[in-house]
DNA sequence: AAACCGGGGGC
DNA sequence: GCCCCAGGTTT
């Protein structure tokens, strides 16, 4: 009886996988030990973000939050200050919300079972099998996007791997080639071989442990996979911003505001934008003329009860989420002379507030509005 | 299934 | 400029 030829293939990797794995692998600050919470944080930054971009993030929020209990006590603020420039705000929210759960329910001990792990906030089924197999050894798979392109060609899958049922066929041939008790070091390898050797471009295939059965590479298909759906470009959105300087009691001071709980980049602060009228559709390049910017913004700022005086151009930013991108004009303005004089500025809404530099070590800004501030205060 | 949700690095 | 990264949640 001959073993059939997936078999083969499939044993083989396991085992070649493993044992390069065990020898090549990085030294990351949460391989240091296997506490289930580091674990945990890591794969929370992880998500859609860079190890070399997560190193210092993962430092500085384990020296701040060194365990579960730290980060369930912790003002939502000082959460959202350790994240930022991280991106993806959510995932930090969604954490201190799944760690008070921890507590409330599992005694401060991250749960151990699928059920439980895959229902806390903000792990899906990739976070969930990570932390079982990494933290427990259980034998879950954890298909991320290295992953799907390591088994998408090692086994020449030609599915996209964009659909939902392909990342369910690549879970169970992921579980299918866990070595007996090596579940952590399986997947990590995984993930490290996508990492450093099967890379989405150029892959280096010969210093790939398994290149010998690789059918994606016999193919001369390596390049070439995995299948993926192209996404669509994110949707343009002029912006004008506003720059405030205070007088009066609030001299050297600028005005910020609180964004809204919910949505994009939820309660983070910023300084005041609003979006500008749409250019023509004959003329969608046209540099939109400094009188529509100030009267766009001082009608915006209006409505929350200030009035914006002369403005003058600072620069222009452009900045691209995943689905909107932003192309933005900064103006530095005053304030509206107040009717009761200097000394007496107009009450604001509470998620205003005027701040100084300084202030802004409290308060978690997104990476735009830190580089048009760091432009200012240098020039 | 598609949209929403950041930001950066590599080429 | 484009890709895509140790994805999850909502609609």
């Amino acid at each position: 009886m001959t073993i059939d030829r997936l078999t083969e293939q499939k044993s083989y990797f396991s085992a070649e996988l493993l044992a390069w794995y065990r020898r090549h692998k990085r030294d990351l600050p949460w391989r240091r030990n296997r506490n289930p919470y580091h674990i945990w944080v890591s794969e929370i930054m992880l998500q859609q973000t860079r190890v070399d971009t997560v190193i210092p993030y993962f430092h500085r929020f384990i020296e701040k939050f060194p365990t579960t209990e730290a980060l369930a006590e912790a003002p939502e603020e000082e959460v959202l200050k350790a994240w930022e420039g991280l991106g993806y705000y959510s995932r930090a929210r969604n954490l201190q919300t799944a760690v008070r759960e921890v507590h409330e329910r599992y005694g401060g001990v991250v749960p151990s079972t699928k059920e439980e792990v895959f229902s806390l906030r903000g792990v899906g089924p990739y976070t969930a099998g990570a932390i079982l197999s990494i933290a427990y050894n259980q034998p879950e798979p954890a298909v991320d996007g290295n992953v799907m392109r390591v088994l998408s060609r090692y086994f020449l899958i030609e599915e996209d791997i964009m659909k939902g049922s392909t990342r369910v066929t690549m879970e169970k041939l992921a579980q299918e080639l866990i070595p007996e008790g090596a579940a952590g070091d399986f997947n990590q390898g995984l993930m490290e071989l996508g990492a450093l050797v099967c890379t989405p471009k150029s892959p280096n295939c010969l210093t790939c442990p398994v290149m010998a059965h690789c059918a994606g590479r016999a193919a001369g298909m390596e390049e070439a996979l995995p299948v993926k759906k192209k996404a669509k470009p994110p949707r343009p959105e002029r912006r004008v911003v506003s720059l405030i300087l205070g007088d009066g009691p609030n001299a050297g001071r600028i005005l910020v505001r609180q964004r809204p709980a919910e949505g994009l980049l939820a309660r983070l602060w910023e300084l005041p934008h609003t979006e500008a009228p749409k250019a023509g559709e004959n003329a969608p390049e046209a540099p939109l003329a400094a009188a529509a910017a100030h009267e766009a913004l001082a009608a915006a700022l209006a409505a929350d009860g200030l009035g914006l005086g002369p403005a003058a151009w600072l620069m222009h930013a452009e900045h691209t989420f995943s689905h909107i991108r932003w192309d933005m004009e900064v103006y530095v303005c005053r304030p509206e002379p107040s009717p009761l004089g200097a000394d007496v500025p107009p009450l604001l809404p509470s998620h205003y507030r005027w701040i100084r530099r300084e202030d802004m070590d409290q308060l978690a800004f997104p990476n735009v509005f830190l580089r048009i501030l760091d432009t200012y205060f240098e020039s």
